[in-house]
DNA sequence: TCTTGTGAAAACGTTCACAGCA
DNA sequence: TGCTGTGAACGTTTTCACAAGA
């Protein structure tokens, strides 16, 4: 199997998302300077990505929109529809738990259990999605064939509920929201998506720029 | 004034956070090392990061816990507290109103109000904030002091939204939590925090290991 | 002529090896 | 001796320049 990029598996899973938007607009060919005007990005960029598994494209006409598609979806997710389970039933779980955005991904991935650790809420449905207890997450897990799951819950308990999740041996992903980053066994994929540093980045760049603005003024 | 490249902004944030828990442990002093290992990095690394802006630990001893914190604060969030708004009042936009995430950087920044188109939510307050009608968005922003935007929108409607609180002049940074890229004139700071290519990030290397695994299992 | 594909160069980021100090 | 600071080496990612093909 061949070795791809972080930077390059981002993008590629961005190029699916643009290509089929502009299949949804009847287009049949596209650009790579299309693509990459579409992402802020340069067209070699593109060009270099979309042939890194081999020409897909014609010289002088373009890409095919709809084999594409196909493509980058063979590429990325050949397998069938991967379930998930959000940990943390609280505001941002519960909003997760409902997300349009998440529609548009049918067939690559769809949540099925909410676990917490709350009896208020364990019983309940948010999005149709029923809430569990953690307690029983090895059980359900396994009889909901969840292999990767959403992390939602409050730093100061994040190592611990990673560590009771994985002790089932089923999981194999992780998206974290916490801003703590969980220790995990290195054949653990963990990803962290964490707000505020985000937003501190934002507060930086934007302070940045302004003082390089005013020194050009002089 | 410096150019910081952006992974060691990125790290620099974490280092603070990282480095205010030692503190909160009663700490005095911390090496490089420490500081690695709780966030599963290279010491040299840290000390590369930390020793950009001129040297701040004392060889053969190690960083002063409080005086690496105030070194910290001054490079990073040298302003005073940031006001920021949330453009989209639905779960998403909700649920970030009531993090309780953001309540550990009071001083770097606050969320001050929301703003939503729907009639049925104007008006309301969520986790005490309340929420605005977007039209008013000129307004209440120069009112409220408010330069950075938090964008939880549909997908659907993001460039237009972005289009118009930019037509104010005032916002100068913009977190978007939609999975399209909006078009921003270049001297507005853009981050997009796409949760959707997160995850499929996270399923694509679940299954690229499952693969390489069993490919040396033979 | 138009647009893709690609080796080579440049830019960027990380790691190493060790010098410098307490 | 122990730990920081840093130039040089290394590795990775992006960009360039142009060859190849419809």
């Amino acid at each position: 199997m061949w070795r791809v990029a972080e930077p390059t598996v981002e993008r590629l899973i961005q190029y699916l998302r643009v290509v089929e938007a502009f299949k949804k607009e009847g287009r049949y060919l596209v650009s790579s300077q299309e693509i990459a005007d579409a992402m802020g990005i340069k067209a070699t960029q593109v060009r270099k990505d979309l042939s890194f598994f081999g020409e897909v494209g014609k010289r002088g006409v373009g890409y095919n929109v709809s084999k594409l598609i196909d493509h980058l979806r063979y590429i990325l997710f050949p397998s069938k529809e991967q379930k998930l389970a959000i940990v943390g039933a609280g505001k941002l779980g519960g909003a997760l738990a409902s997300y349009s955005g998440f529609e548009e991904d049918k067939g690559i991935y769809r949540v099925v259990a909410l676990f917490d650790n709350d009896p208020q809420k364990i019983g309940d449905e948010i999005g149709g999605i029923k809430i569990y207890d953690i307690k029983d997450f090895h059980d359900i897990a396994e009889e909901l064939d969840v292999r990767i799951v959403i992390l939602t819950v409050p730093a100061s308990v994040t190592q611990e509920v990673v560590d009771h999740i994985l002790s089932t041996g089923r999981i194999n992903g992780i998206l974290n929201f916490s801003p703590v980053t969980p220790i995990v066994p290195k054949e653990v994929v963990l990803y962290n998506v964490d707000i505020t540093t985000e937003l501190k980045k934002v507060l930086f760049y934007v302070r940045q720029k302004r003082k390089r603005k005013k020194k050009k003024d002089f």
